[in-house]
DNA sequence: ACAAAAGTGTTGTAGATACACCCATGT
DNA sequence: ACATGGGTGTATCTACAACACTTTTGT
């Protein structure tokens, strides 16, 4: 008995990082907020799998994912042993729209802090997936698969900065301050600045707009080992 | 249908880094060295399977296993479609004795340098197994489960090298330069210098040994953020 | 004029890099 | 005495860290 679950990621400027989960509709734990997910058909690959499975019961296709990690405690589905293959997945929320489907009874996103109480080991899978994205954007540039395609910086480092503070307990390490992690950023040269400038109407100064390019990270990754190691 | 793989790393100063294999008695590719491996009980945590297909098919326990990555192609096994959970060890192989067993012919060490034509996607796995160790030998101090308790630091320094070099294609990076190396791992100060000598007979001066200092590195851990960066 | 966010430059410092010679043993 | 591996110190340089004021907009 095999199934995948997903830890779908979207970040709003409002809300922060979010995750998406599925009501569920049956026992056990009806009721409850759990990851989506579902077995895993005979033939069908992982990958598929997860698409599939999120595709029915919330209606979004990813733009990138990535296999988090194998649960197989014998206890973790008080109906038997389940073993389960969790993805994480990064999304930008505006792109897509909600739908609920058969096995869920609603879909939905929720800010990630302090999220708990999940139907089976969900929390645990949760918290992994967090802890691996956290990691992951100070050495790959996964970030600007939350963003949108151009992006004021503010948003960059404002991801970074939630992103970063879950769970560390506030401190951020000293390459988020403002001056200095732009500085750092830019330097890599994987960021077009753009000519465009956005302006929230009711306050500041017009932002300048940039965008993740993916050409040049590329060229960084031949140029340098690996990653971009913030 | 669920199994579990092991790539189990061995280290000797004179053979480098070599990986378990077991011969395969029966088909599919009989004959064929594969990693160890088999399915996983009703009921048995994925841990457990390994351990105890280890304990069967070679006869070892190891000290350090943590879970690679999931394998779940559908053609990957020419029979059906069977879902692999990949762990990789690391064991002393100094401390273990081989024995074959029901399921495979004979087990033994191979140097992974260059190995290849394994059974099933082991060859895939190995090659993953290879680069998560590598990298995680930077950012956590594992490379000690491959070492005795008491090693000199040239054993520390030429297991890092070798495992480094493998696939970087010989061109190490600037902190393996030998003073700097010995420099930096001595500055975490989770090395303890003991007052004893080993000197191979046949050639050179005596070395000290040295021990890793696991209380010491909980010190660092919690000082520093988490890991150890070289 | 004031509030609200965007934007920017310099200086000190710690850690990384680069480099070449002496030491203790066995034969 | 020579071969073999063990062992070290210093100068330079680069990259991180720390720090506060100005600009552009809306009200």
């Amino acid at each position: 008995m095999l199934t995948v679950d997903a830890v779908v990621f979207g970040y709003t400027k409002e809300k922060g990082i979010s995750v998406l989960l599925v009501k569920r509709k049956y026992p056990p734990f009806q009721g409850k907020w759990a990851l989506p997910g579902g077995f895993v058909d005979e033939g069908e690959s992982l990958e598929d799998a997860v698409a599939r499975e999120l595709k029915e019961e919330t209606g979004i296709e990813v733009g990138y994912m990535e296999q988090l990690y194998t649960f197989g405690k014998p206890d973790r589905d008080p109906r038997k042993h389940i073993v389960a293959v969790a993805y994480f997945a990064l999304v930008r929320p505006e792109t897509v729209t909600l739908v609920a489907d058969t096995d869920a009874e609603e879909a939905a996103w929720f800010p990630v802090e302090g999220l708990q109480d999940l139907a089976f080991d969900h929390d645990a899978i949760l918290q992994m997936a967090i802890e691996r994205v956290r990691n992951k954007l100070t050495y790959e540039p996964i970030g600007f698969e939350l963003l949108e395609e151009k992006f004021p910086f503010s948003d960059l480092e404002h991801l970074y900065t939630s992103l970063i503070a879950l769970e560390t307990g506030e401190n951020l390490p000293k390459f988020m301050e403002r001056r200095n992690f732009k500085k750092k950023f830019m330097s890599l040269g994987i960021l077009e600045e753009l000519d465009d400038y956005l302006h929230y109407p009711g306050s500041g100064r017009p932002a300048r707009l940039y965008r993740f390019n993916e050409k040049a990270y590329y060229a960084y990754k031949k140029r340098k080992g690996m990653g971009f190691e913030l």
